[in-house]
DNA sequence: GGAGCGATGTCCT
DNA sequence: GGACATCGCTCCG
């Protein structure tokens, strides 16, 4: 398994997104490995996009997406939910990805417990949706925000184990009030682990 | 299976 | 003071 280099991050994120459907979420938890396939990300573009965090130009929170590509963005929303993206474009240029689900492969007991919820609830919920998909991973903003994705040494990082891209569905994002209708949501199509509903899947 | 809705903390105006 | 890139629960069919 091959670490995601900088370079792959230095692109449009309409570029990056669904070139990172198949690539694997790798979280050290303690000496456990935890790993999911991505299976849904949203393109944030910035530009012209008004549901991008950095639409209205830098602040504390949104720092991390207007510095170099490859970093952990990771905010708080609705007072209960962590979410996880990565910065795009080079250092200056906003942009970043959402990470909205992944298809669990190794740790699934350690994300059951990071949930906090039955070892036999439904395992599609475990990670399908990005708050869901960060609690699983452990994934707070005190731990993680601003976290280099692409340094062997992070606790958090993605990696490519050479699956061939599977194929993609583009979709409208999900959740958002601005810009609803932008084709932005790339999903592996007919995988069980994408969120929202069957006709989005 | 799906629409509707409340809970909840942080950020920004 | 309002908005919010969510989730899980309740209802209804």
């Amino acid at each position: 398994m091959k670490l995601l280099p900088r370079s792959f991050y230095n692109r449009d994120t309409r570029l990056v997104a669904p070139d990172l459907l198949g690539k694997i979420l790798v979280r050290r938890q303690g000496r456990k490995l935890l790993t999911g396939r991505i299976v849904e990300v949203e393109a944030y573009p910035s530009a012209g996009d008004p549901a991008s965090h950095t639409f209205i130009g830098r602040t504390p929170r949104n720092a991390v997406l207007f510095g170099p590509p490859g970093y952990a963005y990771v905010y708080f929303i609705y007072g209960n939910y962590f979410c996880l993206n990565v910065s795009c474009l080079p250092d200056g240029t906003a942009g970043g990805i959402l990470f909205r689900a992944v298809e669990p492969i190794s740790g699934i007991e350690e994300m059951f417990a990071l949930r906090e919820i039955d070892k036999d609830s439904d395992l599609r919920r475990l990670t399908s949706g990005p708050g869901r998909m960060a609690a699983a991973f452990g994934i707070t903003r005190e731990r993680d925000n601003g976290k280099d994705l692409t340094d062997p040494r992070s606790d958090i990082c993605i990696a490519d184990d050479g699956l061939k891209p599977p194929r993609v569905a583009v979709t409208k994002r999900i959740g958002i009030k601005k810009a609803v209708d932008m084709p932005l949501r790339f999903v592996v199509e007919g995988n069980r682990f994408v969120s929202g509903r069957k006709d989005l899947r």
